[in-house]
DNA sequence: GATCTTGTTGAGCGCTTGATCACTAAATGA
DNA sequence: TCATTTAGTGATCAAGCGCTCAACAAGATC
């Protein structure tokens, strides 16, 4: 009960005195998970508790803490959008439906996460560009070139709008929102519903 | 420039020495307006100076920042379901679509709003019970009964499951996270949309 | 084993936070 | 007009915040 700071009791192996990279990686690894779980204001004290070294480490490795949460988005912003789904969405050998599921059961994936579900929704809610930019970009590289595949294949060319295809995008994401920020309870398995809501599109236009 | 705190320039006329009610009135409203826009964790002070009142007034009317917070929930949810869409939805004596489009589009006045979003979001992530609560009874007295109506419109009885309805509501609610959680543009009027997201799910089980 | 480098510590500074309280002065009634 | 009540103030407290820095000690080099 004496409470001495023994450096055994957190993480694996972690002898003092790690290589800079290696601590710095260390401590942007639990700052992801620590701001997920708190908010941006969480205190770099309980996040240095957490890891198991004094908080004033931290700034050895971070100019600020703004920095820190900085390299937290960039850390979890980054390689979310796979480069391989603009090429996936138009190719045109496959039917669009296999194309639609195949890229959102990938894409759920990646974003139905509790960490960067919470830290997206946090620095959406601080104002941050980045959820601005990550949009944008979505929408240009991704939503804009499914639309043009489901107006092809569409019978009559009566295809979706770019809200449309906003609304299918928010009827998937929000499974994430639900499980992470709401937190209530949600399939196991988001897949089955996915592939319904693409059908259920799918049928609007006349495809399948 | 002499930073002189005059009562003038804020809210309207603005008299001191307040009756207590009206005041208590007046703090409530404005935090619901601040905590929706700066979050939880702003701080007291920012909000008696929009007040043009001392921060310690504040704690005259509101014991802790915590009964603040919670008088704020209170307010933001009460009266956000009205007790009339039970009986709208379930009114066989209009078409499914007509009680869907109309109970949505009221709904999307209530709660496409800023205050009510962010201070919803705001309470999720900090892990109220409120959000669960919320979504519980909504899915309970609303999307339920909404299940169970198309149901019995849908020919052939294969009609939405609970998560297919979930879907739907998610597309809807997602015109509003995007709006005022991510700011990006959105429609002005988000009818239409509406609308055209719930023909898509009604065609889907062969209504219309 | 002595020396040097540098990752890590712990004390603490300046500031902000929620909350308190003795006091001030505006409204009310006699 | 004066006494009473009480809405509102302003100084202040203790705790917590981001951040700094002199000192320490783990690990590499010889």
């Amino acid at each position: 009960m004496a409470m001495v700071r023994t450096p055994m009791d957190h993480e694996r192996g972690d002898r003092r005195r790690l290589p800079p990279e290696e601590r710095q990686e260390q401590i942007l690894r639990a700052a992801v998970g620590f701001f997920a779980e708190v908010g941006l204001e969480g205190n770099t004290r309980e996040l240095a508790k957490r890891l198991g070294v004094t908080q004033s480490l931290i700034f050895k490795y971070f100019e600020s803490k703004q920095d820190l949460i900085e390299a937290v988005y960039a850390r979890v912003y980054l390689e979310r959008i796979s480069p391989d789904w603009p090429g996936l969405l138009r190719d045109r050998s496959r039917p669009i439906r296999d194309r639609l599921t195949s890229f959102y059961s990938d894409y759920g994936n990646r974003i139905f996460d509790y960490a960067w579900m919470r830290i997206f929704m946090f620095s959406g809610l601080a104002g941050a560009d980045l959820n601005r930019r990550y949009l944008e970009h979505l929408r240009s590289i991704l939503l804009e070139p499914m639309r043009e595949e489901i107006c092809r294949a569409a019978p009559g060319g009566n295809g979706p709008t770019q809200e449309d295809i906003w609304s299918l995008h928010g009827g998937i994401v929000y499974i994430g929102i639900r499980k992470h920020i709401y937190q209530v309870p949600t399939p196991d398995d988001p897949r089955p519903e996915i592939e319904a809501s693409i059908d259920r599109f799918l049928h609007a236009f006349g495809i399948a």
